[in-house]
DNA sequence: TTTAAACATGTATTTTGAATACATTTTTTA
DNA sequence: TAAAAAATGTATTCAAAATACATGTTTAAA
């Protein structure tokens, strides 16, 4: 059981958006310098996250990328329940695709999805901008002049 | 983010063991026909149960396996832990191979332990016995006679 | 007006782990 | 001794994610 790395670098691209001031702009590179990740991979991300109204691009010579609305609107939980696309955990989630004969007698679902739901419960309860409380802390390991 | 189907696989495997009565064994054959797995499949499946010390097998002619304690000593939660090997939801989860340069100051990886936390704390207040509840009906549905 | 820096987009390749299949051995009872 | 069952190890297939590559588009600065 485990995210997707594309979900990882999604949310740390975020924190490394939301830690810019105003309407600063990061850039593709900056932040692949800053994490060491490929900025060919990171693209995808970037795009996919203003594809989905999270970011803003601007493209061109000095162009970048700003959170597209306010760290506090930014729910944690409802980003990676979006981020993620599979949540069928066990075989019988999808109708489409089960086979189990037992499923509509067996409870084992309904227990799997209580405790996703409690998994996911947890997760609504922040916002990026719980996230990056610790701006200074922050900013410091990422090498960022403050 | 889901299950492997090894964790479905077994979780049936209980399931079906559970159904029978006292000493009453169960064989690969008969549950492959149930659910239509593979039976190659299932043989790894129910090897690794009873390493496990889940299922206790009975080699040779007429042998097969049961379960190797009360269904009420089977705790769900515990199993799914066991059997999915890895919950490194985030690249920082696992500091052997971390490259996060944040991670130090990061408050991500709390925020998703508490729900995998919660996740897991749903799970372990259900056995293996609440699933076999309905014994009746279960049967009916995998057509084995009661 | 040209060039460079940035994102946009589509496609292809690699890698990984799970899922599955195959083959052989061991055990035990009828 | 033969048949039915699990034990065990290995090999193959498959799918999804991760990654890389190539090219296009936009825009500001030189």
């Amino acid at each position: 059981m485990n995210l997707k790395k594309y979900t990882d670098f999604s949310l740390r691209v975020l924190i490394f958006a939301g830690l810019k001031s105003g309407e600063e702009l990061s850039t593709i590179k900056e932040v692949s310098d800053v994490y060491s990740i490929s900025p060919e991979h990171l693209r995808k991300v970037v795009h996919d996250l203003t594809k989905r109204g999270l970011l803003t691009s601007v493209r061109g010579r000095n162009g970048g990328f700003r959170l597209a609305k306010p760290a506090s609107d930014i729910n944690i939980g409802l980003l990676i329940r979006s981020l993620e696309s599979d949540f069928n955990l066990l075989e019988c989630f999808d109708k489409g695709t089960n086979h189990c004969v037992i499923s509509p007698g067996c409870s084992l679902k309904h227990v799997v999805n209580k405790a996703l739901f409690q998994f996911f419960k947890v997760l609504e309860e922040y916002t990026l901008e719980d996230l990056i409380q610790n701006e200074e802390e922050l900013r410091e390991l990422m090498g960022m002049e403050s």
